[in-house]
DNA sequence: AGTCTCATGTAACTCGTTACATGATTAA
DNA sequence: TTAATCATGTAACGAGTTACATGAGACT
C-alpha cells in the first residue's frame, strides 16, 4: 500500500495532473518507486473518493481536458500517520540474482552479454544520480527537507555503486570458469 | 516471469514435494526471491501441464498425500534458454526510502523508531548470511557451482552490509534534524 | 479534413497475498 | 478418539502490466 503515498508526497511537493505526476514519476520518485500512468489514473480515482485529494476546480471535466489535483488536509493526516508507521521490509526479488543461481546448475552459457549490458545500464544510473547530486545538493544547502532528499540519492548512489562493484567481480568470476 | 524458474531451479538441486520446495524457499532461494506456499502449489500445477516437470510416480494421487516433482528435459532447457536471454532489470521499489522523501515533506515525528527496527532486522540478517558463508564456503571449495552460489551469497552479504550503514547514517542526520 | 500529440481513461490479464478448506499421519 | 501437525489445495482480492479507446488542441 506505498502507491497512494508516494502520489501524496508528489502531490505536496506540487499539485498536478495526471501525466505531469506520470513524467515527475518518471525521473524522480519513479527511483525507488515506479508507476505508469495508468496506474495514476487509477489511484487519482480512489484517492478522490476517499476524500484524500481533490481536483483544483477552473478546470471544466471532460475526457481529454487536464485535471490538477492537490492535497487536502486529510490527505496530508494519512501520509503523517503512514510515514511514522511500523512497516515490516518486503522480502527482496532479484531476477539477476536468481539467474546466477539458476546458472550454477544449468550452466553459464549465454549469460556474460547480459551481465555485461547490466553493467552499463547501472553505470549509466550511477553517472545520473551523481550528476543530480551535484545539481541539486551543493555543499552548503543543509535545511531538514534537503538533508533527508540528499540521504535518499546517496541511498541510490550507494545501491549502484555496489551493483557495478558486484558485477564487475561477477564478469571476472564468469571469465575464470571452466566453459560449461 | 522468474517464479517457475526459481522452482526448475530448486528441482534441478533436488526433486521435492510442495511443501519441501517452500521451505527451502523459505532459508535459501526465497532470499533474493520469495515465494508462499500457495504460488508454488499453482505453478507446480503449470509447469507440469506444460511438460516441464512431472509427478515421481509410486504415490497415489489424493489430497493430503506428499507428492514429489522432478524436472523433465524439456523444463531444463527451457531454464537454460530463460537464463541466458537478455532480461531488463525490474524497477525498484523500495518503501523505506520511499517514507524518508515522505518525511522530507510532513516531518520526521514517529520515524526513528521503525528505522532501528529496520537496522536491527538488516544486521540480523546479515549475521544469517555470514554464518552460511563460513558454513557452507571454506576457502578451499571452488568447483564452477560452489563460486556462483558463492557470489550470490556476496550480494546478499554486501546489500545488508549497505543497509546498516546506510541507516546508521540516517539515524545520525535524524538525531541532528531540528525536532518538527 | 486529416493527422499528430497531449491527456485521460477502460479492459483484460498475471502475479502475489490473505483467508480458508480438506485429507492424511502422528501423538496424547 | 481426539487433537495436533503435515500436506495439498481453493477462493477472493489487490497491485501491477499490457493493450487499447476516446476526447481535445494544434499543425498542415
Amino acid at each position: 500500500m506505498s502507491l497512494p503515498h508516494a502520489i501524496l508526497t508528489a502531490l505536496l511537493e506540487r499539485p498536478s495532473a495526471g501525466l505531469d505526476l506520470t513524467r515527475r514519476f518518471d525521473r524522480s520518485i519513479g527511483y525507488f518507486w515506479s508507476a505508469s500512468h495508468q496506474q495514476i489514473y487509477r489511484e487519482l480515482g480512489k484517492l478522490e473518493a476517499e476524500g484524500y485529494i481533490r481536483a483544483i476546480p477552473e478546470d471544466r471535466p471532460s475526457r481529454g481536458q487536464k485535471k490538477s489535483y492537490e492535497v487536502l488536509p486529510a490527505g496530508r493526516a494519512e501520509l503523517e500517520r503512514w510515514t511514522a508507521a511500523a512497516q515490516d521490509p518486503k522480502p527482496h526479488r532479484d531476477a539477476l540474482l536468481l539467474r546466477l543461481r539458476a546458472a550454477a546448475v544449468v550452466g553459464t552459457d549465454g549469460l556474460e552479454a547480459d551481465l555485461r549490458r547490466h553493467l552499463d545500464l547501472h553505470r549509466r544510473q550511477l553517472a545520473e544520480y551523481e550528476q543530480i547530486q551535484d545539481r541539486d545538493f551543493p555543499p552548503g544547502k543543509d535545511s531538514a527537507q534537503a538533508r533527508l532528499q540528499h540521504l535518499v540519492l546517496r541511498a541510490g548512489i550507494e545501491l549502484e555503486t555496489f551493483w557495478t562493484q558486484w558485477l564487475t567481480e561477477a564478469l571476472e568470476e564468469l571469465a575464470e570458469l571452466p566453459d560449461s
